[in-house]
DNA sequence: TTTTATATGTGTCCTTTTTACATATTTGAC
DNA sequence: GTCAAATATGTAAAAAGGACACATATAAAA
């Protein structure tokens, strides 16, 4: 019963790398600049490899492809169906990263790939079941993103208040109101202010905040 | 990009199956017969084939380990350490089946596999990581049982509020006030009266349930 | 400089949900 | 018939959630 025999198959991983950016939740794309499939738009992936875990593969795969290290990846689904890629048997296995603008900006050289930020509410047309595997990943993030410990990790700090909510609304898929959002939010004595103003916008400039060291399992819902 | 090589490997499916009886939520481990681990417990198993979804594997998995076919299959976590069973790459990927007692008394044949019952509460030893496999699904229960259309897996028909709390208490690992519990339950407007009592034990009978037919999406909490 | 537009920050009331707790009902056992 | 044990039902206080009015701070326009 040990070495009970069963196929060998390769082992895609694909990673949905989500951020904040311009008031909208985005998702990294690359786009495929060869045929088959050329002019569209496709998420960072590879091979999983003989001695490495799914995370350590889709780390390794958001660098080859933007140059990022520092990204930390969560499994999200499994995509088993045998026809999934036409031809070969590959078991898709997707990721998810959350990352920021600020730590974007920060990285990266030598890398040759196009890649954009898309809005998650208007995605290209993508190559083979990419757009199923982002719309799975999207539906999810509503679920990860309940706890602030993952949240943070898309506003690590200074951030306003309406671009909290915001982003609560872009993914919940509903409108909450500013004073209750507000109120919400400060009862769970989550966030600390970073003694700045969020200045050049039009308006009374917003207080910035960040999250507590310690937000000790709370969540949003 | 198309044809990118990488390692082929095995594919292990593991089924966590659950169900209540006897005032208690238990998960169905076989015991290993041969060395090595003999005397273990492990997961029913089996490795995914060319042709078939990582859903379809776990129910082959039930089947032939236990003669039952009726169970459906959740896919629930995945294990991809290199080295999590000795000398061999083999990929882990979990899967969580719901089902009841009364299912399990109509089965099955031909199956010459020992199997028991044990609380998830209190685990025997088992194989590799089996151990941290099951315990993983155990702790993603709280997760899939707070839709009604899960938790109807478990309870098809015939049972009692008091039977209900018992089982939400120990997945949740808190207890409830009953009479909170019962209202909260029935403002939600999901269960029905056969219009049976729970005979033969002390103390009044207890009204029979069953979840109605449309559960509409509904949660616990 | 004054006014206007715009967006954020604060407070209040009302409704709904949750929590805490008391009492009544139906059975089996003696 | 009485008692023990378990289920069923009710009620009031507290907390959370939702609707809404007003004050404040800035940029842009007059």
């Amino acid at each position: 019963m040990d070495n009970y025999e069963g196929a060998s198959m390769k082992i895609e991983v694909l990673d949905n790398i989500f951020l904040f950016d311009k008031g909208n939740v985005k998702i990294l794309l690359l786009k495929k600049e060869t045929e088959p499939y050329k002019g569209y738009w496709f998420l960072p992936r590879c091979m999983l490899l003989e001695e490495e875990t799914i995370e350590e593969a889709a780390k390794q795969a958001a660098y080859e492809f933007t140059g990022l290290n520092t990204i930390d990846f969560l499994i999200d689904s499994i995509f088993s169906e045998p026809s999934r890629i036409r031809d070969e048997r590959i078991l898709g296995i997707s990721t998810i990263g959350l990352t920021d603008s600020v730590t974007i900006s920060l990285k990266q050289e030598g890398t040759n790939y196009e890649y954009s930020w898309f809005s998650i509410e208007s995605l290209p047309k993508m190559i083979y079941d990419h757009s199923k595997i982002a719309n799975k990943a999207i539906e999810n993030l509503k679920q990860i993103l309940n706890t602030f410990t993952n949240m943070k990790k898309i506003f690590p700090s200074d951030f306003t208040l309406p671009e909290l909510q915001k982003a609560y609304e872009e993914i919940w898929q509903e409108t909450f109101d500013r004073r209750n959002f507000r109120k919400k939010i400060m009862a769970l004595d989550i966030l600390e202010e970073t003694g700045d103003n969020n200045i050049g916008e039009s308006g009374r400039p917003a207080k910035l905040y960040r999250f507590k060291e310690d937000l000790n399992r709370k969540k949003m819902f």
